[in-house]
DNA sequence: GGAACACTATGAACGGGATTCATTTTTTGA
DNA sequence: TCAAAAAATGAATCCCGTTCATAGTGTTCC
């Protein structure tokens, strides 16, 4: 009985279809004007197809998001790997994120637009609940590393729980985006990097935890050249455009 | 010539009636259901007239939003205000937020929705800046504060400016709300009370920092003694369902 | 082979609601 | 009092997301 999984992998390559039809609309015409119409015929299928794979538009977005949630996890996974200090991969992490957020930063607007409760209420519990899953190993990885620092001693160990002392660097990390993206604040305060920020605050927090080993926050330059040697250890292989800003003066980030 | 100014004074009224409409409308029926005509009607005006105030339907809800801005504004100001150390000040507009986010749950989500891009180019540019301007006192007023701090030796001086000492705090705050309204994010990892979390995680940032007097991480029950003590000293007004949920064990958050 | 059946795909039509603008009403000032 | 200017109106428009009756395609079994 092969025909029904031939027409399941049949329906799952087209969903990859539809997706990276979305994709393409959104990067040439903006999230706003996307049109499930337009999705479609691109496609060479119907709207009424289109809808078999999503139940609304925020589903569809939704799943473009999940779709590519491997590629932040492999980030991830490729610092987790890295032979270095239990501080300096958590310091990674934030990298990686920073990294995924300007290599994507398309994926960076669906994340926050989808996290809005009133936009998350339009799409379907069952690819809420994939989300989740799909996001799981993303906290697994940290929550290693944690435990492993708490093992070797670099970290005292704690009353919390290793997620929910990952959960404050995690936090840190998505409140800065969102400043970041919240349009015109960091010009009126004139911070020209806020990334560099970023680290500095990361580095306080994880002082804060007593994380060995200890970082001196009034040497700015040696955290800059930390980013750098991060950057040149662990992700030599992304384009420099996007990485030189992170530990360089002067960013040329134009969003 | 006050044939002029009455007119105007008479437009920034009814502006005022619209925004109440809309609140009410959205406190009854949600955000979601929220339609242009209704608030019109409601009022006694036309769709017509409600459209010589707004450009367009998220550029009233920024207005909702940033008429609001002044209450949040005064809870920082009796932070502000109270005779305690700098430490506990910092302490308390964190406080602040939280208090403002659990009192006003509507706002929070409007201001999540309207910070997200593609939301925020559909409001006019006039408004945003307005909602930019009005928001500045708060930024002020911390940055008054770590400016004391720094001057009393609470605080060692920095290469970074007060407002980027605090906007960390702001990040933080910022990113747990986040991971709070971030459904069932919490529910997957057990995690019940969020906002004692994030005075945790203030208070090993403000640690990392060096502000004085250091706190002991270690010992949850004195930092939840020292919100209760916040509450009871700067927030004695404030409805205990709000407040008590923040300083005690168990939870009775129903967001 | 082909008839009956089940499963898929279709896209015109529907519906809801934001926004507009030609027209009417009100106010102003001489 | 009345023409000109300003303000208010709401029916009509437009835009899209979503649905569903119908047509099409593949499958099964005699």
């Amino acid at each position: 009985m092969s025909t029904k999984e031939r027409r399941l992998r049949a329906f799952a390559e087209r969903e990859k279809v539809f997706l990276d039809a979305a994709r393409e609309l959104i990067a040439s015409n903006g999230m706003l004007n996307l049109q499930m119409q337009r999705v479609a015929h691109l496609c060479d299928y119907s709207v009424g197809t289109l809808y078999l794979h999503f139940t609304s538009k925020e589903d569809m977005l939704l799943a473009l998001l999940t779709e590519r949630a491997s590629e932040r996890i492999k980030l991830f996974q490729t610092v987790a790997r890295w032979q270095a200090g239990t501080r300096e991969r958590m310091l990674g992490f934030v990298l990686a994120d920073v990294i995924f957020a300007r290599q994507q930063p398309l994926f960076f607007h669906l994340h926050q637009y989808l996290t809005t409760q009133v936009i998350s209420a339009a799409t379907s519990p069952s690819r809420r609940q994939q989300a989740h899953e799909v996001h799981q190993p993303l906290a697994a990885i940290f929550e290693a590393v944690i435990r492993e620092a708490q093992a070797c001693g670099d970290l005292p160990s704690s009353s919390l729980s290793p997620f929910q002392i990952g959960s404050g660097l995690w936090a840190l990390s998505e409140g800065i985006h969102t400043l970041v993206h919240a349009e015109g604040l960091l010009d009126a305060y004139r911070i020209e990097n806020p990334y560099q920020l970023l680290f500095q605050h990361v580095n306080a927090l994880l002082n804060g935890l007593n994380w060995q080993p200890m970082c001196d926050l009034n040497n700015a330059s040696s955290g800059q050249q930390l980013i750098e040697c991060i950057v040149s250890a662990v992700f030599s292989d992304i384009d420099p455009l996007i990485t030189a800003p992170l530990f360089s003066a002067i960013d040329q980030d134009s969003q």
